[in-house]
DNA sequence: AGTTGACCTTGACGTAACGTCAAGATTTAT
DNA sequence: ATAAATCTTGACGTTACGTCAAGGTCAACT
């Protein structure tokens, strides 16, 4: 019927000293203590763990926790309320990001740039540092061999396939078309299908990496010389958002 | 030339304490100390301190930016490090704002729903208690009264409306259509203009509320009275991030 | 009985970046 | 001279435990 404090840590998959500090917070106090200072625990206590951690999954705090279980909250209503914190802390990563993304490009706007040819047919590996740290040396190397073994003709080639999908963006974005639309999602799966041509690029399942496609689209946003492409600041900001929705949805 | 510590505090948008904090982690020691112990930071230090201000903003710790001042580090490089973090919290989160969904969907699912009828019409104000909580009791009661007043003919008609949205959902969805696409966002901007119509849903200038929308999506995954209409687990799915893309880029 | 592990206890420090008193010294204004 | 500002150092609080540290307790083996 009881267990040692050490049996209900490893039946909850937690440690003992969560239990003590549980125990302290009077969260969860040992449903028994012997003579000699051991913790015992019986069933209904292990329920009751079980619950806290849930909750605990969840992001809510121990104040919270503790209202919820002794029925001073409304579950439903503190996870409410809870969701609206994780909301804002969401949105406010989302603006953190953004302003990352910004100023590394105004750090690294005028420094190594690949050469003009590659530029407007590889544009996702043009800043050399960025590729390299966050996707390995491989992924640039690979991608700049790639290119350069390439033959004038299916450079060519390449550069025309390129300027048409940078044409559809530009003249979708024109059109005001909503970013999460039908069209626009047609777009982003050309665009990520145009990426998956080239060897190198960071892959999951097969397929380019959804952090890889969102990070491409913060990157024609935040440097110029890609939102040029796209049809300036606000033409890259749809890009950027179609790229987000496509790889949320099907990467 | 000097400044007393109010002086920059004040100067820099920051408060006292926290220069002397870092005057204290020796990241931005006071450029000269009077005799009676007094802080003094001349220009250089002021530039200093903004730039350690603005590396904060962007969510870098303190020794992250010791490390970029003191030119140990490459800027753009901690930043980039800095990047990874943030997207991985952000996902994070996002798990965690899903889970408290279907969690407080779970909790619900059996309690107070609206009639039949109002189900197939209005299915986005049928959680009571989630609706009052998050956009507050006018958003339910001006909707709900709304519903109310409708004459049987109007009622029929905007169930029309709405079952002929929820089936181009579920027929989009079944034709695996990119939910950034353009396809998919129109049907957003139409289911948009639909919720469009109903009064008292929270609105930011003028347009369906951003985080709303968002909400909405989610709860459609998380509840599965919802999701039948849009096509099980994976159509609902498809719906959310269409929607999520929409709000994203024109809400 | 003595010893060896395995397990238990309480106690206390560390974590990130300051906010917030508190007590006392100094400067500035009246 | 006195009051009002401003300054100093010192120290606790914040969140949920992780991580020693020093020292009892218990069952098993010699």
């Amino acid at each position: 019927m009881d267990h040692s404090i050490q049996d209900i840590a490893r039946l909850a998959g937690t440690t003992s000293r969560t239990l003590r500090h549980y125990g302290a917070e009077g969260l969860l106090p040992p449903s028994r203590v012997a003579a000699n200072g051991y913790r015992y625990y019986d069933d209904r206590a292990l329920v009751r763990l079980q619950r806290i951690l849930l909750l605990r999954e969840l992001g809510l705090g121990l104040p919270a926790i503790r209202a919820v279980l002794d029925r001073e909250t409304d579950e439903a209503a503190a996870l409410r309320a809870h969701l609206g914190w994780l909301e804002q802390e969401q949105q406010r990563l989302q603006r953190q990001i953004r302003s990352v993304h910004t100023t590394i490009t105004a750090l690294e706007g005028k420094d190594q740039l690949m050469a003009e040819t590659m530029f407007d047919g590889f544009d996702h590996s043009i800043h050399k540092e960025e590729v390299e740290q966050r996707w390995g040396a491989d992924a640039y190397a690979s991608g700049d061999s790639w290119w350069r073994d390439m033959t004038a003709a299916q450079r060519a080639q390449w550069q025309a396939t390129t300027a048409a999908l940078q044409a559809d963006w530009r003249d979708a974005a024109e059109r005001q078309v909503a970013p999460d639309g039908t069209e626009a999602q047609q777009l982003a799966g050309r665009h990520v299908q145009w990426l998956d041509a080239v060897p190198g690029i960071p892959r999951e399942n097969g397929r380019p990496a959804a952090a890889y496609v969102r990070g491409l689209g913060e990157m024609y946003v935040a440097d110029d010389r890609f939102a040029a492409h796209y049809g300036g600041q606000a033409g890259a900001g749809f890009v950027r958002d179609a790229l987000a929705v496509y790889a949320a949805r099907t990467l």
